[in-house]
RNA sequence: GGCGAAGUGGCGGAAUUGGUAGACGCAGUGGACUCAAAAUCCACCGAAGGCAACUUUGUAAGGGUUCGAGUCCCUUCUUCGCUACCA
């Protein structure tokens, strides 16, 4: 047989087509197994990050198919979002045309992976069987009282007229208008995912198969942090009620043992009631208001200037009544706290710097505890001192170890009902409401006056409409008449809401549906999902870290505390692939990124080589070291490249598209590679060397199949008649082959067991690769051989099959084919190899008596013995001593002590004799 | 600035628990086959010394624990990733 990739593996991909032997039935027999991969957004082009999840999965769910589980692995798509509304705005095609095009494509790109799915059940977010049951929840939130309505700052795009999300605004601009991005206060739907933060955060603990880095990542977005929140009160003379909460002037901090510390105060520009504690002149305020006003165009993701200035009002201390001034500052966060600080600049870096601008003064409340306090207090540090020590000039608390003080003073505060304890998440409830069309309605109503009621379960779903225009600006919902009009039972006319659910909420419970994607009645059956969940392993890139992982695990809490599920975390064991990347190559003289071909042949050496150097060679050339470096590349045309290893992109020309790599090298190969080249949580380089050789890997294997072939048919010399099994089964009777062939595949056998069991699929093909090379020197010798040789054999192609499921599946069938009239009594193996069952690897085959046993002298080796094992610790010693080496080493040496281990190492250490 | 991860040949990477460092693959070198090339097969492939046996050295750097350290502990350096004014 020749390796004929293309005809292999579209033979078997029809194959696949008619029989469906992946279908999903939640009831066959066998232990569950539910295998995940983050589904994705049907962009219309599969990219390497892909074929990574879903191969990383397809192994994984073919292993435990031979392992007989029953086994849920499942394929969707991600199919609301923006790309198809912009190609819509771009090309005119309604999203929805765009996007089923884009899945058609992208399922053919899957299924010449070879990747055992279930195509027919499939989960789409944009369909209305699926987003029914999105506003269902949605309304089943609402009523727990986890959905509410609230004003909040947002990106807004003044041209486009709709927010952006943080992602979508670059240096302060909108991505796609240009417009600059104003912060806007505007009413907009939330998920109360606050109400969950506490159990978001502790559960993490129970994650013990999560990369720490993936916790750790949750929980600094958590962000817990406790203190106390003090009530400070304004010191004006205007009556209490010119202000907010009556004069009361609360801030949150983490450190009330600071409290005397405090010199000034701080309010965010963006907090509610700012303008409430401005008290100036006419002329000064309009510097204010004008400052305030400034603020809000801030990128708040840029290093910019701290600035603030004086409100003119004064806050009384609590325990001191000194009269502190109330800035306006810009880089206090109006959405933490309580949107105001106290600042203490000899305990905080921003508060000292502030304070020097200001010329405030600085108390310094903390001492290092390594520092003598009367040196420290005369001689007062030019820096915050920002860590715990001992306090210091704080009346009741000097001299109290900081973490002490902290808890003295927050007794203290609560006795004298000035402040309180108070736990604070940096966790922000979950903005839901996007101005956009292309996603899941919000299942609402709103009456004349404002008011909101929920669209009617028996009204489900709200389909978003077809007959829409794009004009670029503004979601074609909001104007688009039947859609928002509405008419309720009792015949009131109401408009429905036409903001949709950020996409997010669809891939929240998309794992759930998958279990019964066909149910009409409800979301999925309490019962299967109950048999179904947890996900025994979720497979997915590491960008999702604290986005959709957070989002769905408190779904999956909210739906259990809904009694609709039952499990605490939906995701047990998370594997977070890495990525995937190539070489970048970036000319700075023109500014732009060359494609791999622009660049190859046209690299020359560095210009120190070429007898007249370049303009660049000066700027080039790092300390004026003579030697050249070798990382610094020279493109003909463009001078100096700068070449980087980056994620594949469109925008660095350094993707590498799969459906050109499958078509030169085949699935198998590209699948092989993938798994290889590096293991699954760390970055991938793209090597085309690299899938060169897991190719070269599957032909030696196509030869050694088509040899032992060969081989049998030439042991069988006689015409028309059919080689037996042998009788005997015993292992010391079978020749020669055989024990040697066992001896090889056995312990085989085991270790890839053992690496895909923990993940390790680049140490399991290294595995087959060598087994593969062992056995190139056996075959079969006589007729006795053939039988248990076919077998194992075949045995081999199951290990390989997850892995490479199309060469192993044609060669278990040519196997088949052309020794079915050699071998009698075969019948049993002219099954598919996916109906094979895993091997299970024997003991006796395992044991290597031969093992060299390593004899040190001082912990240096200096021989090593192939020894009986059975012989005992003295025996050892006394032939390790006869050896020439050790002998040498040991030499007008004295043992001072014998280190051994049976079968492993025997150490001697010494000194020397006087 | 904060948090996290990682430093092993020319390269990607192996090394369950402290016990033969460099599996497997790529690249390279030499040889066989061939008119020749490709493919394939065989051998070599960290550095230094030696005809060889073998010796020294070597897992970012320095120190420590141990009979024995890539692996455990301390210090330093470098790189990468995420996050960023969270009081």
């Amino acid at each position: 047989m020749e390796y004929d990739f293309k005809t292999i593996e579209e033979k078997w991909r029809n194959h696949y087509e008619t029989t469906n032997p992946f279908r999903f039935d939640p009831h066959k027999p066998g232990p569950k197994y539910y295998c995940l991969e983050m589904f994705p957004y049907p962009s219309g082009n599969l990219h390497m990050g892909h074929v990574r999840t879903y191969t990383l999965g397809d192994v994984l769910a073919r292993y435990k198919m031979l392992k007989q589980f029953n086994v849920l692995h499942p394929i969707g798509w991600d199919a609301f979002g923006l790309p198809a509304e912009n190609a819509a705005i771009e090309n005119n095609i309604p999203p929805s045309v765009w996007t089923f095009k884009n899945i058609a494509i992208m399922r053919n790109q899957l299924k010449s992976l070879g990747l055992s799915y279930d195509y027919n059940n499939e989960v789409c977010t944009a369909t209305a069987d699926y987003y029914k049951w999105g506003q269902w929840l949605f309304l089943k939130l609402y009523d727990k009282g986890l959905v509410y309505r609230a004003k909040a700052w947002v990106n807004w795009d003044p041209v486009d007229k709709t927010v952006l999300a943080n992602e979508q605004v670059v240096d302060g601009k909108a991505w796609r208008s240009g417009a600059p991005i104003e912060k806007k206060l505007i009413e907009q739907w939330f998920f109360k995912i606050t109400a969950y933060a506490e159990e978001l955060l502790t559960s993490l603990a129970t994650l013990d198969k999560w990369p720490y880095k993936i916790k750790a990542m949750q929980r600094n977005w958590i962000g817990k942090s406790s203190g106390a929140i003090v009530y400070f009160k304004i010191a004006s003379k205007k009556t209490p009620s010119a202000y907010p909460n009556e004069g009361e002037f609360p801030i949150f901090t983490t450190r009330p043992d600071t409290l005397y510390g405090a010199t000034f105060m701080a309010i965010a520009f963006n907090h509610p009631a700012v303008h409430a504690y401005i008290d100036l002149p006419a002329k000064e305020r309009e510097t204010i208001i004008k400052f305030i006003d400034e603020c809000k165009n801030i990128d708040q993701h840029s290093d910019y200037a701290k600035k603030g200035i004086f409100t003119g009002t004064f806050i009384d201390h609590p325990l001191t009544d000194e009269k502190l001034p109330l800035y306006v500052a810009n880089f206090v966060l109006a959405e933490y706290g309580t949107g105001a600080i106290m600042g203490c600049p000899g305990q905080d870096a921003r508060d000292y710097a502030f304070a020097k601008a200001h010329e405030l003064p600085i108390k310094h409340v903390v001492c290092p505890a390594d520092t003598n306090i009367e040196t420290y207090k005369n001689k007062p540090p030019s820096e915050a001192f920002t860590e715990h020590g001992i306090t210091i000039n704080s009346q009741f608390l000097t001299g109290i170890p900081t973490a002490l003080a902290i808890e003295k003073m927050t007794t203290y505060l609560e006795e004298k009902k000035l402040g309180r304890r108070k736990i604070q998440y940096k966790l922000k409830d979950w903005l839901i409401s996007r101005q956009r069309y292309w996603g899941n309605p919000i299942p609402m109503l709103k009456d004349e006056k404002g008011t909101f009621e929920k669209v009617p379960l028996s009204d489900l779903p709200v389909i978003l409409p077809q007959n829409v225009t794009f004009t670029g600006t503004k979601s074609p919902l909001a104007d688009h008449p039947e859609f928002t009009h509405y008419q309720t039972n009792d015949n009131r006319q109401v408009k429905r809401e036409h903001d949709t659910m950020d996409t997010f909420t669809c891939s929240s419970w998309y794992f759930l549906r998958y279990i019964d994607a066909h149910n009409k009645k409800e979301p999925f059956a309490k019962a299967l999902v109950q048999k179904w969940m947890p996900v025994d392993q979720y497979i997915g890139g590491i960008e999702h870290a604290c986005l959709h992982l957070l989002y769905a695990r408190f779904f999956q809490k909210a739906l259990r505390d809904l009694g609709i599920t039952s499990n605490d975390e939906p995701f047990p064991s998370l594997l977070a692939q890495g990525m995937v990347t190539a070489k970048s190559y970036y000319a700075p003289k023109i500014k732009k990124y060359l494609t791999p071909d622009e660049v190859s042949g046209h690299l020359q050496p560095h210009p120190s080589f070429t007898p007249k150097p370049t303009e660049e060679i000066t700027n080039i050339t790092d300390d004026n070291s003579p030697t050249p470096n070798k990382n610094l590349h020279y493109h003909r045309t463009y001078g100096q490249l700068i070449v980087k290893v980056e994620k594949m992109s469109k925008s660095k020309k350094n993707g590498i598209a799969p459906e050109k790599m499958v078509d030169r090298y085949g699935a198998d190969s590209v699948r092989l590679f993938i798994l290889f080249a590096a293991p699954p949580e760390k970055n991938l380089e793209w090597n085309e060397n690299g899938i060169e050789g897991c190719q070269r890997f599957l032909l030696k294997l196509v030869r050694y199949v088509n040899q032992f072939i060969t081989c049998v048919k030439a042991l069988n010399s006689t015409e028309n008649s059919l080689i037996k099994p042998s009788s005997t089964q015993d292992s010391s009777q079978m020749s020669s082959p055989i024990t040697q062939f066992n001896k090889i595949l056995h312990p085989a056998i085991q270790k890839v067991e053992l690496d895909i069991d923990r993940l390790h699929f680049n140490t399991a093909i290294a595995m087959l690769m060598e087994t593969l090379n062992k056995f190139q020197s056996i075959a079969p010798k006589t007729q006795v051989d053939c039988h248990p040789m076919y077998e194992n054999i075949v045995t081999f192609l199951t290990l390989l099959n997850p892995f490479a499921p199309f060469v192993t599946e044609e060669l278990n069938a040519h196997l088949y084919q052309n020794l079915c009239n050699q071998l009698a009594g075969i019948d049993s193996f002219a099954k598919k190899l996916y109906e094979h069952t895993w091997p299970t690897s024997q003991k006796i085959y395992l044991t290597q008596p031969s093992r060299d046993l390593i004899v040190q002298v001082n912990g240096k080796i200096r021989a090593k013995l192939s020894l009986l094992p059975t012989l005992n610790k003295n025996t050892v010693i006394s032939h390790a001593k006869k050896e020439p080496n050790i002998k040498k080493w040991l030499a007008n040496q004295t043992i001072v002590k014998e280190v051994y281990l049976p079968q492993k190492i025997l150490n001697f250490v010494t000194k020397p004799t006087k």
